[in-house]
DNA sequence: ATAAAAGTTTAGGTTTGTCTAAATTAAATT
DNA sequence: AATTTAATTTAGACAAACCTAAACTTTTAT
């Protein structure tokens, strides 16, 4: 079995390479984790070792096949509980992430299976992200970043990337949640920002920052 | 915060102890954490130095209040968890002690209140061992081992004081669970041994090591 | 009461995952 | 193309939690 130490640098290599696609940098790694340069190369020579990565000395590290089945099996468990807390246990969105990073790290077939059946085999978690299948797939939706909606076009909050709880309070606080209607009013070109109303009621105005975190379907 | 490690120790205290009540001797641990006396000396000065236990070289450990206020929180968590396992998700008795074992470290008050209120406030695990209450309460039921019931006696299994998975196997075989009925048949007093009936239907010889690990009610 | 046995602690070592400081390699700039 | 700068790796240390072997207490038994 993997330690949590490891889970967690497949995990941060996963998400750097935009899900196992491109080589991914020591010191995005250290900045990730939260950890120095110098420890990241010595946990990639012995996750390289142990044949979870494809690492190359100076040139940035890769999942093997065998690492993106791991960190697929992870993000599938910390999705899964972050489900449970918030449809279960009435956790708000930007309570779960925490939380969830600690059970992802149970280990337990059974109980991942289980859990699954018992919430009715979600698709997304509660920030609209994709829930990995069993068998290892991760189903991508049709869905645009609110950044690139023109004037006058509508969209409906599907997802927003950015787990945080000072982001998704921030976002409770406008009124914008999964399902939200949304329509742009105006764009001001001087900083790509957009008056954005919501559910067709009130608007406010969002920094390209948070306009390329939010994905609508529906455009 | 304490590490798991630290967690272990102290759980392993209070259960050896008998509730905390009495000195814990270094090799009582080692064997209960399959680890060697010397690393209990290390862990023990550890915990010592934390204020979490009473420890005098040579002349065994005891837990603090705090240490106690630990201890039973996390035994809270172990029994909640046990209690969503089989309530929830279907697991068997004999399947949820390991993976408790695990969800048991997660480090949440809110989620502990939570999970609580979901199962309803169970008074009991799946075992029959009693929850400790949010305030620190441990209410224990009135019981008796199976082992001091004499021929004629009925009872009712209210818990089985190992969490083992064969013993617990061992009892599904010979049909023994929460709330079954017994009665005992007769006493062998070669071994102490007894035969029971089970439910009113076929009756099974028990060893004395059984009949002191089933308790029961309605004597 | 003393010697042997049993239990416990200390000393010194290992592994995991981290760190700092120094050395090395790659990239960027002139 | 050479040199500066930035990124990365290596070397050497450290804390946590474990280990073995040796030393020390306590208990038990003669």
């Amino acid at each position: 079995m993997h330690s949590t130490a490891e889970e967690n640098y497949i995990k941060a290599i996963y998400k750097l390479s935009g899900n196992g696609a491109n080589a991914v940098s020591t010191t995005g790694l250290s900045d990730m984790l939260a950890t120095k340069p110098a420890s990241v190369s010595d946990m990639l020579r012995k996750l390289s070792a142990k044949d979870l990565v494809h690492y190359v000395k100076y040139h940035g590290v890769q999942l093997t096949e065998e690492g993106q089945r791991v960190a697929l099996k992870i993000i599938r468990k910390h999705r899964l509980w972050e489900v449970f807390l918030v449809q279960k246990l009435n956790f708000t969105w930007d309570e779960v992430h925490e939380v969830a990073e600690q059970m992802e790290h149970v280990k337990s077939e059974l109980l991942v299976q289980r859990l699954d059946e018992f919430l009715g085999h979600p698709r997304v978690d509660p920030h609209g992200d994709p829930i990995p299948t069993e068998a290892g797939e991760l189903p991508e939706m049709e869905q645009r970043a609110l950044a690139s909606l023109e004037v006058e076009q509508k969209g409906v909050v599907c997802r927003v990337k950015d787990s945080q709880p000072a982001f998704l309070q921030y976002l409770n606080r406008v009124g914008i949640q999964i399902g939200t209607q949304l329509q742009v009013v105006d764009k001001i070109p001087y900083d790509n920002s957009l008056e954005i109303s919501i559910n067709k009621n009130k608007s406010v105005i969002l920094s390209s920052d948070v306009l390329e975190k939010i994905f609508v379907i529906n455009p």
